[in-house]
DNA sequence: ATCAATTGTGCTGTTTTTTGCAATATATTA
DNA sequence: TAATATATTGCAAAAAACAGCACAATTGAT
C-alpha cells in the first residue's frame, strides 16, 4: 500500500469520526504503529489533523481558541430568549430566574415595552436597569457565589409573598420522566419558591439538557406550563414531553 | 478515549450545567477521579473552565469584574478605601453601601479574610463574589435605576432587621453644619436606615464633596463615626469636622 | 543494467506521557 | 471538634513517542 493513500485513509476515518487511534489504524491497515505514527506526523504538519497522543482529531472537532467564551451556545438561547419575549405584555408582571438563558431573554426585552420583573440575578437585574420602562424589583438574600443569585430561607420566604404573571426559569438538568433537577440543593429551594409564586411556570432550556438529570428534584415535568427549546415544537427530540399539559414552544 | 476527547466532554458538561462534580464525571466516563483531576487542573490553566473544590464551574458564571478605569477620581477614591479596608478584622459584619467608593473598598477587600457583608448595591455584590471568604448579603427592593441600589420601603425595613459592626456610606454631599445630603429623597430614607443598622457608621467621601449640600438631609455630622478622605487628617481642609466625636482618618 | 543515493518501513531500546493507586495533607461539613 | 471529602504528592505500570539502525524498495545517473 502506498504511502498517500495511506494518509488517504487515516484522513477519511478521522473525518468520519473525529477521531483515531494510531493502533486501530495499524490494526486496519496492517502496517506498524510507526508507521501511522509518521503519517499523522506529516498530516499535523500540513494541518489536515491534529496529533495528539495516542491518535489524531479532526480540526473541526478541536475548539478553536474558545471562539466565545462568555455564552456557551448563545445561539440557541438567543432564539429560545425570542421565543419568551413573545410572550411578554404590555404590564405584564413577570420573573426572571437566573442563567444565562434567562439573561439573554432579560436582554432582549424591547425597550418600549412597560413592565414589572422580579428577579434574583445580578446579572439580569443589571440587564433590566437598562430598560427604560421596566420596573425592577430584587429579591435580595444570601448570594450564591457560583450562581450569581440569591439563595436561603429569606429568599424563599420572600418569593412565597409575590405572585407574578409569568415565572422565566432555567434548570440544571431536565427529563420527561424525572422533571426538573439541580446539581445544588439551595438551588432547588428557590426554583421550587419561584414556580409558586408564578401563575404560569415557562421553562427555557437548551435542547442539549434534554433527557439529563441530577441529585435534587425541583419539580415535576407537569408543573411546567410552557416548555421553550431552541426546537422546532414538531421536533422528535420533544416527543416525551408532549400531551402532558405542556405547551411546546 | 483519547485525553483530548475527554477534556472536550468536561468541557461541554461544564458549559451545559454550569457545574459539575469531578466524581460524576469520573463515574460517566469511567476514569479515575484523579485523570479527571488532572483533565480540570489542564482546562483551568488554558482558561477554558475554573476549577473548583470538588469539581469546576463554568467561566460564564464567573463574571471577572474589570476594574473600571473610567471611575472619577479612581486614585483617590482608591486611597480612601486602602483606609477603610484597615478597618476590617477577621470576622466582621459590614455593610457596604452603592457608589464607586464604596466599590473600591469592596474591591480591595482582601481575598483571605472571612467577613459577612450586606450591601444594596448591584455593582458591590458582584464585586463580593470574586472573594472567596466572604459571605455576601443583598438586601432586596425596588432597583433605581440611576444609582443601581434597592430602593424602596421593602429595603428600609429589611435594613431595620439587622445591626452590622459597620456601616461603609457614600454621600452625595458633605457639611460639617448641613450633615449629609443627598439629590434624591429615596436615597436618602436608604442610608438613613443603613446609618441606623450599623452599630458605627464610617463615612467614605473624597476631599471635593467636602462643604456641600443639596436639598434633602440623611444625617448629621455626628451621627458618623469615622470620616475617611484621601487627605491627610491633618489637613486643615478638616479642621471643621474635628472635635465633634468624629474620627479622621 | 549497475551502482549509489534516497526513501520508506519495521525493529530495538530508551525516554516521555498517561494513568491509577496509596499515603499524606488539606479543606469542608456537621 | 471530629468525620468526611477532596487535594496533593510520589510512585509504578502501561502505553505511546522518539531516536537510531538495518534493510528493502525505489530512483536516478552513469
Amino acid at each position: 500500500m502506498l504511502k498517500e493513500e495511506r494518509q488517504k485513509t487515516i484522513l477519511t476515518e478521522v473525518e468520519l469520526h473525529n477521531r483515531i487511534l494510531l493502533t486501530d489504524i495499524a490494526d486496519s491497515l496492517e502496517v506498524s504503529v510507526d508507521t501511522v505514527r509518521r503519517d499523522v506526523k506529516e498530516l499535523d504538519a500540513d494541518k489536515k489533523l491534529r496529533k495528539v497522543h495516542g491518535g489524531a482529531i479532526s480540526l473541526g472537532y478541536t475548539s478553536q481558541t474558545t471562539p466565545n467564551p462568555n455564552t456557551y451556545a448563545l445561539r440557541e438561547k438567543t432564539t429560545i430568549a425570542e421565543k419568551a419575549v413573545s410572550l411578554l405584555k404590555e404590564g405584564s408582571v413577570i420573573f426572571i430566574d437566573g442563567g444565562t438563558t434567562c439573561l439573554e431573554l432579560a436582554r432582549l426585552i424591547p425597550p418600549h415595552l412597560k413592565m414589572s420583573c422580579f428577579t434574583l440575578s445580578l446579572p439580569v437585574a443589571l440587564e433590566l436597569i437598562s430598560k427604560p420602562n421596566v420596573e425592577s424589583i430584587f429579591i435580595g438574600g444570601r448570594i450564591s457565589r457560583e450562581a450569581q443569585i440569591s439563595t436561603g430561607a429569606r429568599t424563599v420566604h420572600d418569593l412565597s409573598e409575590i405572585k407574578v404573571d409569568y415565572g422565566f426559569i432555567g434548570t440544571g438538568y431536565v427529563d420527561a420522566l424525572h422533571g426538573l433537577t439541580e446539581f445544588d440543593w439551595d438551588i432547588v429551594q428557590v426554583k421550587k419558591a419561584v414556580i409558586n409564586a408564578s401563575k404560569k411556570s415557562v421553562l427555557l432550556c437548551i435542547s442539549e439538557k434534554l433527557n439529563s438529570q441530577h441529585r435534587y428534584k425541583t419539580c415535576d415535568i407537569n408543573a411546567i406550563n410552557t416548555m421553550i427549546t431552541e426546537l422546532d415544537p414538531a421536533n422528535n427530540l420533544l416527543n416525551p414531553f408532549r400531551n402532558r399539559d405542556i405547551h411546546l414552544l
